[in-house]
RNA sequence: GGGCGGUUAGCUCAGCUGGUUAGAGCGAUUCCCUUACAAGGAAUAGGCCGGCGGUUCGAGUCCGUCACCGCCCA
């Protein structure tokens, strides 16, 4: 084995053997004998990522989380599956095919429906196949035999068999409504895909004239109006005041004249309007203003549509038609002013919508679309949170959750792009719908409601992405072929083979946990939930975890614009896999960001390499000798025996029982989606206690000539090491699986790491021997410290005195000492007093309870020493009136719990006698 | 306007249902290439846990309030 852990040499060679012996499907883990068949599955549906972008540090974080939680429940036996797949993301992709287009001057128009689509077709193909590639070095271990896209043969069906239930339920209806409208993708989009932001824009203030002045003595010619967007005054159909405002009260009723139009409106009174904003007269104008429009309904006003669908203006703007919006709000501004129509305009901020896909100002506009009824859906999808049926981690999502769906609105689902799942409705000649699972069951239905054969169109839309990925959790699993008992449904129209995987839905559904950003709760999680419930009657997964946002180092959101996005891959490149994702899954806390440092992968892939040379020291002395296995059955829960309890030492048993301490925690944590601290863990007992501590005391037996001793000591170790591996695994699955095949006998009798069974505690915890290790840590870090002070070459070996006080723990574990704390083994001795009387001037150490005495000749200054031991009692006095404070308190000692009242008395005679120590000490010195 | 989160060492962050002297990584200082590892080892320094008030025997942790930063919704 090389000194430095190389993850390029491994990785990839991994990667293929594990994909290649099938572990990471549920299928082989129950045939190994690896999972129970009969055990509940662990599933996970992967949130498809956009075929055609590339992968982002979110993805490897969500890549990170859910591969621990997959390999965590693999070993654990219960059959695991993690359902791969990608997205076509209908604006996106479209987006960047029509990019790419327009270098050759092309537009999807010119090439038509049927061949722009095949050119995204070949573009899909082209880029999934490098995204596959980028999500397998990633290291994800899901079921590639099941992978789907959302606009492959059986999820659309799935989509059309949605569509047409909604539909037939009265839950999907088209309607002519003001949406948001994006005129650069030229479609509709759902409230969610609006980005408000705030705008430095202005406030114009100007005057509406009034046709036949005001009847006002004197009388006045106009009302004066304010408003954020100029252009849009060419759509209004009204001017509204407050009801209860005097100032304009003798308007209503009034007729206004819009500026330069010369079109006639009315002056009406609105509750809605706010005084205090303005000038306190609103301009109204239903057909690009959702507010406005809610008042042109109570007051029976009309809508004028004064834009067309590239945001330029239409006819109704009379002489701006042609103009682009904002043009047209400088030119039309200009008339005004040369009119005397203006009268100021200010800075002003405020909010404005943004297209989330392009970022272009979305459009307000009445257009003719389609939408889900999303109340009763909602309303089952609440109940499903509040009953407990799923649970958000963490809960305080659940908050806003509620209250999302609370005050949900319609969804418009239809979308004017190509690239997507085509609206399955025709159109008779007298426009009376037909929703079908294709055009021969429409003409169908139409021949039975007309009595004859006519001419169908299709609607040219194309639905949501969301709306498919809304099902991808039952969509995957074979709905709606496969029904949920598992049987094969009739399903018209239907070409695709369900066959392979016939029985999933009804085996894996409802999956066990949904993973995913919190910034996407609305946009798909709440939406997989309202159509899981509602099409299965399941919910589609009893756990929703959020993991925060990555950001980059200096807190910003990571952005290709902004050039300061990481790419996963790049990092894995340099770094390794198993560094980026420990530090993933460590760096933070569920449900709040993270801003990724490089340090950190840094300092987590000196780890893997930490662990790689703990292994190849332990490699090296299994080398030549034989060890022993255990000797169970169960293939996959071989590892190495431990000798019998008499023949460990106390670091044997120290050791052994912090590994059962690990193994309980990070079990219990993982299971309460803790993966974070379960990391830190992991890390903090194998740097810090097995590599620092346990190597370092088996040396002296593994050296000290005794071979049975050594043997032991041998065992101990690979069992620490083996069983710690597979602890390790699931959040360092490559240095942990290239260790483990380097070692002797174990990978012989078993498939690989990844399949092994996860461990169980092999002993219950030694406290004794815990204690007694932690005393002796503290007396050897005290040596360690005093001989740091004093500037004791670091490779001389030096005298020390014992005090008694300490039992025997000191003789009975001298060579730690002497390795540990670098003592000359011919100079220690012990003194029966507490205090060793040593001749000369010495350093007096309390620490474990024992006096330690080291004669430091002609090295110790007396006087710092002095200052030292001083200083020492100082501390030690703090500590002993903080603990006998709480003693000498009543209500302490009535109302704390009797383990805490007895910790603190422990505590208190122990730092007495401890203060008795160093205080004897420092009188020694002084009578020195 | 409503809601949520954050504020802990110079920097980046842990700290679970309140209970040892508040931890880690990086950085800093001193020393060491001691045959697992210099991507390493040993040691040291560094924190009135954002402010104020409260509950409690006991608060970084619970409650209230204020400040600043960020996010979501309207």
């Amino acid at each position: 084995m090389p000194t430095i852990y190389e993850p390029q040499q491994w990785e990839e060679k991994l990667y293929q053997w594990w994909e290649s012996q099938g572990f990471f499907r549920p299928e082989q883990q129950i045939e190994s004998g690896l999972a129970d068949a009969d055990a509940p599955p662990f599933v996970i549906s992967m949130p498809p990522p956009n075929v055609t972008g590339a992968l982002h540090l979110g993805h490897a974080i969500t890549s990170a989380v859910e591969d621990m939680l997959i390999r965590y429940n693999r070993m654990a036996g219960r059959p695991t599956l993690w359902v791969p797949g990608t997205d076509h993301a209908g604006i996106a992709t479209q987006n960047v095919v029509e990019r790419k287009l327009a270098e050759t001057d092309t537009s999807r128009h010119d090439l038509g429906r049927e061949r722009f689509l095949q050119e995204v077709w070949d573009w899909k193909d082209e880029y999934h196949a490098h995204i596959s590639g980028q999500q397998r070095r990633m290291g994800i271990s899901c079921d590639w035999s099941r992978e789907r896209f959302t606009l492959d043969d059986g999820l659309s069906d799935a989509v059309l068999e949605a569509f047409i239930r909604l539909y037939n339920d009265d839950l999907i209806y088209r309607g002519n409504y003001l949406v948001n409208w994006c005129p650069r993708c030229e479609s509709a989009i759902s409230d969610l895909e609006v980005e408000h932001e705030s705008i430095d824009g202005k406030l114009y203030t100007f005057r509406y004239p009034l046709r036949d002045g005001d009847g006002a003595s004197p009388p006045t010619s106009h009302v004066e109006v304010s408003t954020t967007r100029p252009e849009t005054i060419l759509g209004d159909t009204a001017v509204a005041v407050h009801p209860q405002d005097e100032r304009y009260a003798h308007l209503i009723g009034k007729t206004a004249l819009v500026p330069i139009l010369e079109r006639e409106i009315p002056v009406i009174a609105d509750e809605h309007v706010d005084p205090q904003f303005g000038t306190g007269a609103l301009k109204v104008t239903p057909g690009h203003d959702p507010n406005d429009h809610l008042i042109a309904q109570r007051h029976n006003l009309p809508s004028v549509n004064i834009t067309n669908e590239d945001g330029s203006l239409n006819a109704a703007a009379g002489p701006y038609a042609g103009q682009d919006r904002f043009e047209a709000r400088q030119n039309l501004w200009r008339d005004m002013d040369a009119a005397g129509l203006v009268v100021r305009e200010k800075p002003h901020v405020h909010e404005v919508g943004h297209c989330q896909r392009c970022h272009t100002i979305v459009e307000p506009l009445l257009s003719t679309q389609w939408f889900v009824k999303t109340k009763p859906l909602a309303d089952a999808a609440i109940a499903a949170v509040k009953d407990g049926r799923i649970k958000i981690v963490p809960d305080r999502f659940e908050r806003s959750y509620y209250h999302w769906m609370e005050n949900i609105r319609d969804w418009c689902i239809s979308r004017q792009l190509w690239w997507g799942h085509r609206i399955p409705i025709w159109y008779g000649p007298d426009g009376h719908q037909f929703a079908a699972r294709s055009e021969s069951e429409a003409l169908e239905q139409a021949i039975e409601h007309y009595g004859e054969i006519v001419a169908l169109e299709q609607d040219e839309d194309v639905l949501d992405t969301w709306f498919s990925s809304g099902l991808w959790p039952f969509s995957t699993l074979g709905w709606p072929q496969a029904n949920m008992n598992g049987q094969q449904e009739d399903s018209p129209g239907a070409a695709y083979d369900a066959a392979p995987h016939a029985s999933d839905l009804a085996r894996y559904y409802p999956t066990t946990v949904l993973e995913t950003g919190y910034d996407i709760l609305f946009f798909w999680v709440a939406r997989m939930i309202m159509m899981g419930l509602y099409f299965t009657g399941k919910v589609p997964f009893h756990y929703v975890y959020l993991h925060g946002l990555v950001r980059a180092e200096d807190g910003r959101k990571m952005s290709k614009s902004l050039g300061n996005a990481l790419d996963p891959l790049d990092l894995i490149s340099a770094y390794g896999n198993d560094a980026l994702r420990f530090t993933l899954l460590t760096g933070g806390t569920p449900g709040n960001d993270m801003k990724l440092s490089v340090t950190r992968i840094e300092a987590n892939r000196n780890f893997a390499n930490k662990i790689w040379n703990a292994a190849r020291f332990v490699l090296m002395n299994l080398e030549e000798s034989d060890v022993q296995l255990t000797d169970t059955e169960e293939r996959h829960a071989v590892t190495y025996a431990l000798p019998p309890q008499n023949a460990q030492t106390l670091a044997d048993r120290w050791i052994l029982s912090r590994l059962s301490a690990l193994q309980e925690h990070v079990t219990q944590l993982i299971e309460n989606w803790q993966l974070g601290e379960a990391g830190r863990q992991l890390y903090e007992f194998l740097w810090s206690e097995y590599c620092d501590w346990y190597i370092e005391a088996a040396k002296t037996r593994l050296y000290g000539g005794d071979d049975s001793a050594a043997a032991a000591t041998r065992q101990v170790l690979a069992y620490t090491l083996e069983q710690s591996l597979r602890l390790l695994h699931p959040f360092m699955p490559y240095v942990t699986e290239a260790i483990w095949s380097h070692l002797p006998d174990v990978p012989a009798r078993a498939e690989a790491l990844m399949t092994q069974r996860w461990p169980r505690p092999s002993a219950p915890r030694d406290l004794a021997a815990e204690d007694d290790f932690a005393r002796i840590q503290e007396i050897v870090r005290a040596i360690r410290n005093a001989r740091a002070e004093y500037n004791v070459e670091p490779g001389r070996r030096i005298a020390a005195v014992f005090g008694s006080g300490g039992g025997t723990l000191v003789q009975d574990n001298l060579e730690l000492f002497t390795v540990l704390a670098r003592l000359d083994d011919s100079q220690v001795t012990f003194e029966a007093t507490a205090n060793g009387a040593e001749s000369g001037p010495s350093v007096q150490l309390s620490a474990g309870g024992i006096t330690t005495n080291l004669p430091l000749a002609g090295m110790v200054d007396m006087e710092a020493e002095e200052k030292r031991l001083q200083k020492e009692i100082a501390n030690i006095d703090g500590q002993i009136s903080r603990a006998s404070g709480l003693l000498n308190n009543e209500n302490f000692v009535a109302k704390a719990p009797e383990h805490v009242v007895q910790r603190e008395r422990d505590k208190l005679e122990e730092l007495e006698s401890q203060r008795e120590q160093v205080g004897a000490s420092l009188e020694q010195l002084i009578a020195s």
